[in-house]
DNA sequence: CGTCGCGTTGAATCGCGTCAACTTCGGTGG
DNA sequence: CCACCGAAGTTGACGCGATTCAACGCGACG
C-alpha cells in the first residue's frame, strides 16, 4: 500500500498537489457511513485500503446500490454539482479513507468555464446513475413512466411544454435503451392510453395525468 | 432557440467564454454520424436543436443505446479521459451541434490536477456506462460473470492478484448492485463452480478458467 | 449451546421476451 | 396524385428465465 493517499488515475508528479489537498487518512469501521445524502460535501475521497457500497434508499424504504469502490479509488464526484451529497456511502470492511478538499484542488485561478465543465460532468454522472436505478430492479411499465417523465422535465427546463411534446426517437429505441423488448414498450404506451394516463399521437406524446405517471415512479 | 451555442448548465456568465471556444454550428441530417467510436476527439457538442443517440455495438453487432441528449444538452464528455470517442453518436432527426474545441476551453492556467480532476470524472462516466452496459440486456450470468472480471481488473491495475481475492462484499449486496435475486447469485456462483470456471471458499474467489469467463460475457 | 446473519437449494409462479401476423406510416417513383 | 413498398408500430399466443417463497446448512459470536 502506498504510504500516501495517492489514488490511480493520478500520475505521479501530481502527488505533491494532491498529497497538499489531503488530510490524515482516517479510519472507518465495517458498517460506518463516511457520508449521507443532502449532507453539504465540499470534499472528495479517496481509499487508501479496505472497500465501500454506495446506494440510494427508495420511497419503500428499500436500499439500490449504485456503486461498489475498493482501495486505490476516489469517491464522491458526483457530489459536486449539487455540494451535497446524493446517495450513502458506507464501509464494507474497516477502512481508511482521505478527505480531498475540494477548495484546495481547485486552483485560484481556475476559470468560470473550467468550474462548469466539472460541474457538467459531475451532473452527468449523477444523470447516469438515474437512468441505472430505473433500469436495474424496475418493472417495465416503471421503465417506460420514468423515461417519460425525464423527457418532460427536459424539455420543461429548456422553456417548452412539460405536457406535450414529440418524442423524436422510435419505440425500437426506447426499448433499446430501457432494455426491453418493443413489444413490450408499445404494450405500455397502450396500457398506459387505456388508463388515461398519456396519449400518442404518432410520436407526439401528451401526458394526461401527471400525478398517476408520477405515482407509477414511486 | 438561442442564437449561439449555449447549453443549458451553463449560467449566462460563461456564455461568452464558452462562446469564444465554440465554432458556427454545423448541421446534421437524420441518420448522421457525429462520431464514432476510437476517433480522436478532442472537442465537445453542444446539441443546439434537433436530437442524438449514443450507442455501442457488441461482438455480436447488436447495438445498445446508452443515452439519448436532446436540445441543450453537452455530449462527449465521456470521450475526455480516452481523447477518442468510446461510443457511436448519430442524429436522430436533422439537428444542430456546435463543436466546442477542449483545448480553448482549457485554459492555460489550468494545473495538472485540475486536468486530472476531469480525467477521473471523464472515466468515471465511462466505467458507468459500462456498467449500465454489463445490466441491460444481459442473462443474470453475464452479469455474474462482468462483475467478477471488473473485480479482477481492479485488483490487478492495483498489483494484487488477478486470480485470487477476497470479496469484500455480501452475496447480497452483489445481487442488488446487479440486479438480481440473492438466489440467483448464489445458484450462479455454485453452477460456475460446477463448470470448473471458479472456486470459492467464504469470501475468497479464485478464478480457474480466465478464458472460460470471459467467453461467458462475449 | 443457542441465536442470528448469510448462503445455498428446491419448487412454483409470473413478468417479459420471442415468434408470428397484421396494421399504419412515411417515403418514393410512375 | 396515387400506388407501392419497406420501416415502424401494434396485438396475441406461448415459452423461458429469473423471482418468489420456503426450508435448511453453516459459521460467527455472545
Amino acid at each position: 500500500m502506498q504510504s500516501i493517499c495517492v489514488p490511480a488515475g493520478l500520475v505521479s508528479s501530481d502527488v505533491e498537489l494532491l498529497d497538499k489537498s489531503s488530510r490524515e487518512p482516517h479510519v472507518y469501521n465495517k458498517r460506518t457511513m463516511v457520508y449521507s445524502p443532502d449532507q453539504p460535501m465540499h470534499s472528495l475521497f479517496a481509499i487508501k485500503s479496505g472497500s465501500v457500497k454506495c446506494y440510494t434508499i427508495d420511497s419503500e424504504g428499500k436500499q439500490q446500490i449504485t456503486s461498489f469502490h475498493l482501495a486505490g479509488d476516489i469517491i464522491g464526484m458526483e457530489s459536486i454539482a449539487r455540494g451535497a451529497a446524493v446517495t450513502y456511502c458506507e464501509a464494507l470492511e474497516t477502512s481508511m479513507l482521505c478527505e480531498i478538499k475540494l477548495s484546495r484542488l481547485f486552483a485560484q485561478n481556475f476559470t468560470g468555464v473550467d468550474k462548469n465543465l466539472l460541474q457538467l460532468l459531475s451532473k452527468r454522472l449523477g444523470q447516469r446513475n438515474s437512468h441505472y436505478l430505473n433500469v436495474v430492479n424496475t418493472t417495465a411499465e416503471q421503465r417506460v413512466a420514468s423515461f417519460i417523465m425525464a423527457i418532460s422535465d427536459h424539455f420543461a427546463e429548456h422553456g417548452f411544454s412539460r405536457s406535450e411534446f414529440r418524442l423524436p426517437m422510435t419505440r425500437t429505441d426506447i426499448a433499446n435503451y430501457l432494455g426491453l423488448a418493443v413489444e413490450t414498450v408499445s404494450r405500455i404506451f397502450t396500457s398506459l392510453k387505456q388508463q388515461g394516463v398519456i396519449d400518442t399521437q404518432q410520436s407526439i406524446l401528451t401526458i394526461k395525468n401527471t400525478p398517476a405517471l408520477e405515482k407509477l415512479i414511486a
